[in-house]
DNA sequence: TAGATTGTTAATCGATTAACAATC
DNA sequence: TAGATTGTTAATCGATTAACAATC
């Protein structure tokens, strides 16, 4: 959709749901890679991510032609393919906002570290926790206030959003205001941005709740009987019994 | 799809893109009762909530015909009957694995208390941490290697991951075979687990992995000339110096 | 060559959305 | 009644998947 026009190399027409699961399949080629595998079919790399075989071929062949027929993929040559497609062969710079437990967690988070994420400042608005060094960071807790100095200096790539849900709408105005286009937010809050900035929302509370919504169903399951006939005549006596 | 037997209630056909905004409607609703708003129409709750306004309607209508033509949805009510299809109408008692940095911050996490969820127990097997009380917590680090008898005895309806990568397998696997039909898992791996429980992933690096790609294609805009002319005039100046 | 596995086609499925009749 | 807004239809879009020709 985007990019049509001219001869020039087509600036990523890969649909949304396949970036979603590049990451996937480059976390499965660092498994790979570690275990000395040399190659992967694409159904050992859709056993490997709980995805369709078909799919990963798909999903691979927005990046190119990396496999070899009857033989699969190079894992060292398609895990450097998928690095580079995902922006990962450089290292990009963090901001995180909110130094609370989640903040804090996600700070010293080693997920973040090991996928080239440099965590270069964490805010927050506490004087209690401005000032505190972080395990295993160089860095103290920075005051909010500074917020624009900081992105000035520190010219990070992204935001995490981690703070209390009455602020993180003006947190995240703060950091549109400094240019930052691309935010994680883990307030339980709809983020407004304009449209040129990309805003992920986590809400950690949410997963549970749809795990909660599948484990009602499994309970309602459970106590109706699976039968056509029980099944109506518990309907029956519902309608008699409202009446 | 599921349970098309019989005239019996209709036990949730609702799809699954559906089931996954039903709690951003859910907490927007919370948000406009404490505001003491009493009706809201489908276009507001849209922009709330970032969702088309006929995708909101569509949603909400798989719950049944709870707005009223010309005045919009009534608030509490409207919330009393997505709390009671989210299951949210219970309390749902969680078992966390894994006290680190982010087992530690999701123990405490005032997401999850608001929305019914309580933390029954949070397990480890390091001696360091087993015992420790956990900030806002009536219970210690309880050991891993009671996981079994704690099921048992605690009967939680669902379990978080948040162990580190090489053991999250393993544990997967023993809560499985206590019984545990719904996990949320943070390690950074896709776990295998029988079709009857599911498994809902979270990986905090994916999220930023995603916001990398997306911020990667925006430099190369940038520095990719907007015009037709000009890309074609880079195009064969990259075929020429390929030479 | 025979066997294996990719890359792509085409059918299908599920989700999104504009439009508007129904109706408060 | 006039104005507003729902609930639903139907068109469209994007994602998934089986199947298989291409080819190593």
């Amino acid at each position: 959709m985007v990019n049509q026009r001219s001869g020039a190399p087509a600036l990523s027409d890969i649909p949304d749901a396949t970036v979603a699961r590049l990451p996937l399949y480059q976390r499965a080629l660092i498994r790979l890679r570690d275990d000395k595998a040399v190659t992967v079919s694409s159904e050992e790399l859709a056993q490997l991510t709980a995805v369709n075989g078909a799919k990963v071929r798909k999903d691979l062949s927005y990046l190119g032609s990396y496999g070899v027929r009857g033989v699969g993929y190079d894992v060292e040559y398609l895990l450097y393919q998928i690095s580079r497609e995902l922006g990962l062969t450089q290292d990009w710079r963090v901001l995180i906002v909110g130094a609370g437990n989640l903040g804090r967690a996600l700070a010293s988070y080693a997920g973040f570290a090991t996928r080239g994420f440099e965590v270069v400042a964490v805010l927050d608005s506490d004087p209690k926790l401005i000032g505190q060094r972080l395990p295993g960071s160089e860095t103290a807790v920075a005051s909010a206030t500074d917020l624009e100095a900081l992105v000035q200096e520190l010219r990070p790539d992204m935001a995490v959003i981690a703070t209390p849900v009455e602020v993180a709408q003006q947190i995240c105005d703060r950091l549109v205001d400094c240019g930052i286009a691309g935010i994680l937010n883990f307030a339980p809050t709809v983020l407004q941005a304009p449209d040129h900035v990309e805003v992920r929302e986590v809400d950690l509370g949410l997963e549970l709740q749809i795990l909660a919504f599948h484990e009602q169903q499994r309970q309602h399951e459970a106590s109706n009987p699976e039968t056509a006939e029980i099944d109506l005549r518990t309907s029956i006596e519902t309608v008699r019994s409202a009446r």
